[in-house]
DNA sequence: AACTATATTTTGTGATCACAAAGAATAATA
DNA sequence: TATTATTCTTTGTGATCACAAAATATAGTT
């Protein structure tokens, strides 16, 4: 029946206080973010429907906003599809991650107080164990919620929803991103932003979130590694 | 029949080529931009419908679509609305521009050539003209085709959706903002901008773009100010 | 008159259907 | 065999309906 590669979407228990479009999009989010669609797969809604057994009108709605977000792409054609990557896009998503994000943690400093200071320092520290324990998948939830942690600190935050548009975009090849980061993730620059929170000093906390965005994709230093890596996660279905 | 305040939305001529959803969408972004829906109002996808002429199908999709771009919130109760401004968000907002603007101009800086250079130049007179005629909803959005007109020269482009964003939730103060900008906009900073890209200098154009969007907004240097000018804009209907 | 409980209306959600446009498959022609 | 025409299928769009939850209005009680 499938004319192209099927799709494989790990389904949640529905929680029936959220509604089914909520539920569908939540799906649909987790499963771009685990880069479980293939960049390039057209979807439909009847099959998006079929596969999550719901009927079209929620994969409609769950399809729109996902588009809006940059989640996915809609063609002249009005299909909808994952988009691909490229090098040069890659490193535009990255360079921009890092334009935004150092200015929001900036801009959040000044709000972080002694309870938030204490929830990064527990989450630096599950970090640490994780990767003592080289439990990539664990490592890379981690540093997210430890960013989000950071910049939602900020009572008057407009930048988070930016911000985790660049992460869905980037979702599909973080993944990869992980799987090789072993070998790079040296020096801990969570612990050099404790620092800079501490003293309040928002130049130095910057440069920390700078390194640390840096550092995660410090293998794809050459464009040919890029390159190479961003194929891989195109063939590599799952 | 309207138990709140009525909604007077500007109608364009629907394309037949464009389909029913997409004309409701661009229709509502347009009422929201020009700060036709009072912040605040909630907004029913009957009551669109009705007001647009069309089923409630094309409302709703548009409604989810505006709501992913921040363009409107949706609340607890599922009512959708404009969001209410506050001083501090306005700020938040306008430092958000700087810094992710700042970082999109230098990065298409390199891919300006000569025709895109010319183009520039001549919506930077377009704008000089505009400016001795005090044309300030021509300036207003001559401006923000200068501003699109340069971050499009990067062809991997991944920040414009995110200040489209931005202005979207500007949009309704912008207006104002323009109407008290006569006795402020004194430098030409569009020209300094014209000078940095000649001269491939992406630090002078950062500042040039900074400074163009800093000075947009000079009239609201005091929370005093800027407090009682949102507080006009929430008071005033259309 | 102030508050609570009940009834009524409105509203978002989700399902189903009709239809035209796009895609794919098949047949026809060179 | 390669290319074009034609048929058949699939798909997005938009309309309509049913229903439960929320909001509003009304009645009842202290």
């Amino acid at each position: 029946m499938d004319k192209k590669s099927p799709i494989q979407i790990t389904l949640t228990e529905r929680n029936d206080a959220v509604t089914i479009t909520q539920w569908v999009y939540e799906t649909l989010r987790g499963a771009v973010m685990n880069g479980q669609i293939l960049p390039g797969r057209a979807l439909t809604i009847r099959e998006l429907a079929a596969l999550l057994d719901v009927s079209p009108m929620p994969v409609r709605e769950a399809l729109r906003q996902l588009s809006a977000e940059n989640a996915l792409e809609i063609q002249g054609n009005r299909r909808v599809m994952v988009p691909t990557m490229t090098a040069m896009k890659f490193t535009e998503l990255y360079e921009a991650r890092i334009a935004i994000e150092s200015h929001s943690a900036a801009r959040a400093l000044p709000y972080i107080d002694k309870t938030r200071f204490t929830q990064l320092r527990n989450l630096d520290q599950l970090i640490n164990i994780a990767q003592q324990e080289s439990n990539l998948e664990q490592i890379s939830i981690l540093n997210q919620d430890f960013h989000r942690l950071l910049y939602t600190a900020n009572p008057h935050q407009v930048t988070l929803p930016l911000i985790e548009s660049l992460w869905l975009q980037l979702g599909p090849f973080m993944r990869l991103a992980t799987s090789k980061l072993k070998e790079h993730y040296l020096i801990d620059r969570h612990n050099e932003a404790m620092i800079a929170i501490e003293k309040q000093d928002a130049f130095a906390l910057q440069l920390a979130i700078t390194a640390d965005i840096r550092e995660g994709i410090a293998f794809a230093g050459t464009p040919e590694l890029l390159n190479s890596f961003i194929e891989q996660s195109h063939a590599a279905a799952l």
